[in-house]
DNA sequence: CTTGTGACCGCACGGTCGTTCACTTAGTAT
DNA sequence: ATACTAAGTGAACGACCGTGCGGTCACAAG
């Protein structure tokens, strides 16, 4: 029980709350301390001295956004028994987070991995490393809606978890830069099509969104 | 003739062309005068009297990427008859153009329209109206594939338009972020998969990448 | 009660940023 | 020859950047 430690913590959440809302919309590279430390009025020392440098904080607020999407994300969806239901619940639920815009700037990860897709360093391994995750769960899902026998065996899983990402990521880009939520729809009525005609019963899934 | 103007242009040109490549790797917000300036050893008060401010450059920038684009990519495509090869054709030339790093950062305009998608300013618009057009385009040549009967007439171009976008720039940031080429197959099979479905003439497409 | 530690501040540093301005140079037009 | 114009330079500006240092204060451990 330390009260120092404690407060710090809380600072430290505090901080990282909005440093992840900033790169959402800016980037992770355009965080910069002073502008965190004036609005929530602290001193540009203070919130240095929490994270230890620039990139300290980059990695901390990465971190912070991955402890978000398993949350909201990946949690609430663990109980549903595998098959292409759970699939498409995850699509939906994924759209639905991008479309409340729980980041400001849309899909945290989609922000930050385009922008340090083509750099190099600590922060870009850490963002590849959690998209890989994000990528081999999509696929591991997929895979046990083949084995429950809900997706014909001839399935790409590599090729269709693509698919599926790449439709949701699209929804995101496109709905921000266009201030339009059709893109949504557009993604939702891709995804459902393309989960039927790989399905085995597609009396599963509904019709249409 | 003008001997100024021209020797300005040239400048001009050789200014662009090495924005346009750091923009696609770092992003436009994070061009500098001054980089620029000490890269292609000219002052840096020289480089911003050329386009008058830094948004100027911004701007500029993005009109010569255009320009490259419709040289490189739309232009060697337009004789193409319309049909669903035509759209498969743009779709691989697409990717070979990513795939080749014409811009180093791969597409310019996808590093760019996420960078920008969440804030707002000329630059912004120029941007998401060159992807409104580039949409445009894509539904475009599906409707005139429906219509000389090569896609089944129930296609719905905005969507199919929606898919093959998404899978084009998914393969263009996947294979960026994970130094992988394995992305492009993907999205080529995917594409392939996808156009096969809508035609009414299965013998007019590849069987497989 | 002492000693140590972590949160946090104020201040200053070297550097880069976009922008301005006075200036030179060189090609055009009259 | 003269006046004009555009390209390009060099020095300077104010603002902001990440970082380091010395210090204050509240709390914890001995």
């Amino acid at each position: 029980m330390d009260g120092r430690v404690e407060r710090g913590n809380q600072t430290r959440r505090m901080v990282l709350q909005r440093a992840a809302e900033i790169a959402s919309i800016e980037g992770l590279e355009n965080l910069s301390l002073g502008r965190l430390a004036t609005e929530l009025r602290l001193s540009k020392s203070g919130v240095f001295s929490l994270f230890g440098s620039k990139e300290g904080l980059q990695l901390a607020t990465v971190r912070v956004a991955i402890k978000f999407y398993l949350e909201d994300l990946l949690n609430p969806n663990r109980r549903i028994p595998d098959g292409v239901v759970k699939l498409w619940s995850l699509c939906e639920s994924w759209l639905q987070y991008s479309k409340g815009r729980a980041f400001p700037g849309g899909c945290f990860f989609f922000a930050t991995a385009v922008e340090f897709s083509a750099r190099s360093g600590k922060v870009r391994d850490l963002i590849a490393g959690t998209q890989r995750e994000w990528i081999t769960h999509v696929e591991q899902m997929i895979e046990r809606a083949v084995a429950v026998g809900e997706l014909v065996p001839e399935t790409d899983g590599a090729v269709l978890a693509f698919e599926l990402i790449a439709l949701l990521d699209s929804a995101n880009g496109t709905s921000l830069l266009h201030d339009d939520d059709s893109a949504y729809t557009k993604a939702s009525t891709a995804i459902l099509n393309r989960l039927r005609s790989a399905s085995t019963d597609k009396s599963l899934l509904p019709q249409a969104v």
